[in-house]
RNA sequence: GGGCCGUUAGCUCAGUUGGCUAGAGCACCUGCAUGACGCGCAGGGGGUCGGGGGUUCGAGUCCCUCACGGCCCA
């Protein structure tokens, strides 16, 4: 690591002719790399730690700005700690884990998964792979579960290094040796030991119950991985029949192919149409089944005809009347979205059970077409369906509604079910400083909204297994009440091919042997451990110590509800704190038509291209100056704005710099030297600036200190250094040596304020002139700039620099109105402005008057500011 | 239906606790070869701050209300 070397030895000046952007990146990474720039320094305690929690990025899934977005606020923060003097814990994971990365290998190798096939051990990696013309045309090959991770593994390695040279080349801050990925052996093994550990607290459980399940790939899903989406639908009308001989009662749904499955109907309790109902009994349409007419708070008088079937199970409601209403199951949809063979044993009549044999096998769209037509012949269905758009529950990766099957299942206690978990995880949403402040509400509602505990498993393949093994009775069925949970020393384990403690292999799947849970966890389940995983909880606690809770969590704020809320969740269960100290919610790259930008809608522009064609630094201006929490447009222009900035950094420093001693000799700063007024007013507002970018970044407002000190560059330059250049070029000795060393000083401080944004500019012209790393200097500080802005203690009033800047404004004009160019030479020249101000503007007249080519400027009590000039005769 | 965010110049956005005549960049117009930068510099036009009401000496800023857009949750 470099030390900060404030102190160390001034080099001497190498400035090029010609400054360029092109090959920065490339240069520098190489620099910072072999320098160890960003190495975290595991000496520093606790207090002088900064870490980071870096989401780590879906590798498999496509890269787009919104990477070069969200993960450029991360580093300008970064950045800034560390020259704040905080040792920055700042490690880059990959998550591999998962459903994403499963269904890129499926179509890259054109293979699918078969866990009942046995590895093969001379397994080969399709020749074909990628090739996606060929793969069609030879179909999809099955291997077994190992052969497949393995080329699960084989593909996210590909995918990381991609990650890698666009961070790299982005200057994210990152380092290296820390890096992590979610499959590998260490985050296996801790995502289980955690689950052990939740386990052993009874934390984790396991419960046969019915829970939400995706058709399609055959998994259960959590509660945080539900969206609605508007579907079509229709109201079929149903007839019920009272057994008290009082007629009949008409229900509307829009899931008539259910009607198998209803257990009772359901009407609100104030509802006084059905009052009189509440406790009698019906029976269904076509299958003749007696059910309960029965009272809820949560069934809606306004939709329908204002009274409801219960199936078992529809929808989610399904599950809470189920559940609070104590009613029996007649499940009929199987993992496959089919109705199974049998009809419930309910069904007793030989018409009910004809009727259900036409549904058996049927998908729930085809099951439904066959159940109105089944309604219609029993004349059990009233009118015609009335079309509605309705939401509809879907899993966030799924293309079919989801369906409620019921299935023995693992959670962790998350608050969705305990009133005093729910209020310990909200309020630990008040350790944490939340940026912007107004996210901390979605946090809160979220867990507010929770209706049940966190579903762990998955029926899935790719990813972390669940720990466990059940013995066999003595007919070869799984004692579930009874895990074999192995020793932590043993971790990370696979239960489908390691055996059981003290089981042989031979036993496995034998009566009286033992069976492998078959299930992995959800992913989430291991990407909530990741200030465990990056802090090395368990297996280096020393670094744990000086590392964890985390200062930062950064992260898009439409995951708060998924990765946010878990891993707050698995601290307070493990560690009974905040996993994190502050979180800053990243908004959205949205396309120019506002759109979030998606591979699915085509609009994505690839990075790489991006940063190639701009240059880093233009793309990371772009993403800074997207305010925290805030979606941006995705804007090619502000990237240009970007790159302008960062070329006028290079030419601005070449031309300051410029005004050095020659002969070699080394660039130095001497405040002591900087005399004049004018050089002092402007160090002056300079260390206002750097008040005001040090508290943005200390509220973690990149933008905003981005903002400000791009502004006060510009005035330096086109004012500022406008003003001082005849006298550092000509002044005597005294005076020009003043300009110049103002000159550095402040470049030297606004170098440093652009260095989190532009990393790469600022390095190159800090190398000019400085040695070390501008990235390891301190932060500037106001204090040092306001006692180099004064003399003996006395100050000199800032608003000087202002004067100056307007008279000459007010000058140029002149020149500019009568369309002349500004260097030429006035003949004459009186400015009035009012006595307050022409007192200021005296302390730096005569560079006002060098600026303005004048030879004289006469000064006049009035008003405001105006002036009066007299420009030498054009040329003929 | 509930919660949150937003609405300021043609476009993208600043505007910290209320306080000079509401700002910047882009775009547009008019000029300028100037000791670094023409990817530059100077100057200019352009806004009843979404609508309405209120508090105040004073509101883009605070309060109420409505509209529109977005996100999250039912």
């Amino acid at each position: 690591m470099n030390a900060p070397d404030a102190e160390a030895a001034p080099r001497l000046w190498t400035i090029p002719d010609k400054p360029s952007l092109e090959g920065l990146e490339a240069r520098w990474d190489a620099v910072w790399e072999s320098e160890g720039t960003y190495r975290f320094d595991r000496t520093k305690t606790r207090d002088e730690v900064f870490s980071i929690d870096t989401p780590p990025p879906t590798v498999s899934g496509a890269l787009h700005v919104g990477h070069v977005f969200s993960y450029t606020h991360t580093d300008t923060v970064a950045r800034y700690q560390r020259m704040r003097g905080r040792e920055v814990f700042y490690p880059m994971g990959w998550d591999d884990n998962g459903l994403p990365t499963e269904r890129r290998v499926q179509n890259y190798f054109g293979v699918r998964c078969d866990p009942s096939l046995p590895h093969d051990p001379d397994f080969e990696v399709p020749s074909d792979a990628g090739d996606l013309k060929a793969i069609e045309k030879r179909g999809d090959i099955d291997i077994g579960r190992r052969d497949f991770v393995e080329l699960c593994h084989r593909l996210t390695a590909e995918d990381e290094q991609a990650f890698e040279d666009l961070w790299r080349h982005l200057g994210l801050s990152v380092d290296w040796t820390q890096t992590y990925a979610t499959i590998d052996e260490h985050c296996q093994r801790l995502a289980q030991q955690a689950f052990l550990r939740n386990l052993e607290r009874g934390e984790a459980y396991q419960v046969e119950a019915p829970s939400l399940w995706d058709v399609t790939f055959r998994t259960a899903v959590a509660q945080a991985e539900l969206e609605d989406r508007d579907r079509p639908g229709a109201y079929h009308t149903l007839v019920f029949h009272r057994t008290d001989g009082g007629g009949d009662l008409q229900i509307a749904t829009t899931r008539p192919e259910l009607v198998v499955s209803c257990v009772a109907l359901v009407a609100h309790p104030d509802d006084e149409r059905y009052q009189p109902l509440f406790d009698s009994t019906v029976t269904t349409p076509v299958f003749g089944v007696e059910v309960p007419v029965l009272a809820h708070r949560l069934a809606d008088p306004g939709k329908g005809t204002g009274i409801a079937m219960i199936c078992t199970f529809g929808d989610t409601t399904d599950i809470t009347w189920w559940r609070e209403l104590d009613l029996p199951v007649r499940a009929v949809i199987d993992r496959a979205g089919r109705f199974q063979a049998e009809a419930p044993v309910d069904v007793v009549g030989e018409a009910g059970l004809a009727a259900y044999a036409r549904l058996a096998g049927k998908t729930v769209f085809s099951a439904q077409k066959e159940m109105v037509e089944l309604l219609g012949e029993t004349g059990e269905i009233v009118g015609v369906p009335e079309p509605i758009t309705h939401p509809v529950k879907f899993f966030e990766k799924g293309d079919k509604p989801l369906e409620i099957v019921t299935s023995r299942q693992w959670y962790i206690t998350n608050g969705g079910r305990s009133a005093d978990l729910r209020d310990a995880l909200i309020a630990r949403g008040d350790e944490i400083t939340w940026h912007p402040p107004y996210m901390q509400a979605r946090y809160t509602n979220w867990i507010d909204g929770l209706n049940g505990d966190w579903l762990i498993s998955r029926q899935r393949f790719f990813g972390v297994p669940l720990p466990l093994w059940y013995r066999l009775d003595g007919v070869g069925e799984p004692i579930y009440a009874e895990p074999i949970a192995p020793a932590e020393a043993s971790l990370p384990v696979d239960p489908s091919s390691d055996p059981a403690p003290g089981f042989d292999e031979a036993q496995r799947g034998q009566p009286g042997g033992f069976v492998g849970d078959p299930d992995v966890m959800d992913t989430w389940a291991t990407s909530s451990l990741t200030p465990q995983i990056a802090c090395g909880w368990t297996v280096d606690d020393d670094l744990f110590a000086r590392t964890y809770p985390m200062d930062m969590r950064p992260q898009a704020h439409d995951i708060i509800r998924t990765w946010l809320f878990s891993t707050a969740v698995r601290s307070h269960l493990e560690e009974d704190t905040a996993p994190w100290r502050h979180c800053a919610l990243s908004g959205w790259v949205l396309d120019p038509d506002r759109k979030k930008m998606s591979k699915s809608r085509g609009n994505v522009v690839t990075p790489m291209d991006l940063l190639e064609q701009y240059g880093s630094d233009a793309a990371r201006y772009w993403a800074a100056s997207g305010r925290p929490g805030t979606d941006t447009a995705f804007d090619d222009g502000k990237m240009k704005i970007g790159r302008r900035l960062a070329i006028k950094i290079l030419n601005a420093s070449r031309f300051v710099l410029g005004f050095g001693p020659d002969g070699g000799e080394p660039a130095t700063i001497d405040p002591s030297r900087i005399v004049e007024p004018l050089d002092r007013a402007m160090l002056s507002r300079l260390a206002e600036l750097v008040d005001d970018a040090t508290r943005a970044f200390d509220d973690f407002d990149y933008a905003r200190a981005l903002e400000r000190t791009e502004t006060f560059f510009w005035s330096f330059t086109d004012d500022h250094v406008e003003l001082v250049k005849t006298r550092a070029y000509e002044g005597d000795e005294a005076a020009a040596d003043s300009a110049r060393h103002a000159l550095r000083l402040a470049l030297s401080t606004m170098l440093r304020l652009f260095a989190p944004v532009l990393p790469f500019v600022t390095e190159e012209v800090w190398s000019w002139w400085q040695a070390g790393s501008v990235h390891r200097q301190p932060w500037p500080t106001a204090d040092e700039l306001r006692s180099a802005s004064q003399v003996d203690g006395t100050s000199v009033d800032p608003a000087i620099a202002e004067v100056a800047a307007e008279a000459l404004a007010e000058l140029r004009k002149h020149k500019t109105n009568a369309k002349r160019s500004l260097v030429t030479p006035m003949l004459a020249c009186t400015i009035t402005d009012t006595p307050d101000r022409l007192a200021l503007l005296q302390h730096a007249l005569a560079d006002v008057a060098a600026a303005a080519r004048a030879t004289h400027i006469d000064l006049v009590e009035g008003v405001s500011l105006s002036a009066e000039v007299e420009l030498e005769a054009p040329p003929e």
